[in-house]
DNA sequence: ACCTTATCTGCGCAGATGCGCAGACACGCA
DNA sequence: TGCGTGTCTGCGCATCTGCGCAGATAAGGT
């Protein structure tokens, strides 16, 4: 039963799948995921942030400092400003891979091109 | 609320966000992607789910409920047996993404933490 | 019919999560 | 120095989440 790679699959080491678990439960979530959208256009401060995600201040940058715990999102300070932005590009394109499968939406019911 | 940029830059509708952030949390979990990645062999059963995710069938099962109900896996009967499998090859794209993103460590080793 | 195997489902609990609130902190300006 | 603005953080609460346990259900073999 415990088949281990016989055929050449084996499954991902623990440690691996714990990070790929936090990084994808940090994309989980509908305010943070706004965030890192509108993070996508470039550096953004944190109440412009708000206002994009359509939500508080407080929301965001506690958002943000989990995502930047995650090391999802860099920060940079300017003034009383404080600009964040996307840390990988590869985020990026999980981003935009998830949104684009959201807007396909999987038909239960075959539909033929015709 | 959403900016509809000059630039052609838009925020998604929320509600594909929020289906998006769906999918994204049903990922964001240890078990699930252990058992997901092991779904990406082919056809498995809950059991043999189980042994490849070293965990129990039961916790197993009601993964695959969320996952089935959340469209991310179909299921077929045969015998007693119930095979599962991944309903959309996109969601495994999403899992080689994600995890070869967690074998990138992004040696972001922070800004302060205080 | 009975038993065995494989899977599903209701229940309860410990832990995590999101967010509003209020206050603290950082920075620029007069 | 004091004030205003932008951001962060501790606290509390309502809610959610994963999992173990026990019982239910489904299908096949004797």
């Amino acid at each position: 039963m415990a088949h281990t790679g016989i055929d050449g699959f084996s499954m991902p080491s623990g440690d691996a799948v714990r990070r790929a678990a936090e990084a994808l439960r940090m994309l989980g979530d509908p305010t943070r995921l706004n965030v890192l959208w509108a993070l996508m256009q470039g550096e953004t401060s944190v109440a412009c942030l708000a206002e994009l995600a359509g939500t508080s201040p407080t929301a965001v940058s506690q958002h943000l400092s989990k995502l930047r715990l995650a090391g999802l999102v860099t920060n940079r300070r300017e003034g009383t400003f404080v600009y964040y932005q996307l840390a990988d590009p590869h985020v990026g394109a999980l981003l935009r891979q998830a949104l684009s499968h959201a807007g396909h939406p999987v038909d239960d019911r075959v539909s033929e091109p015709r």
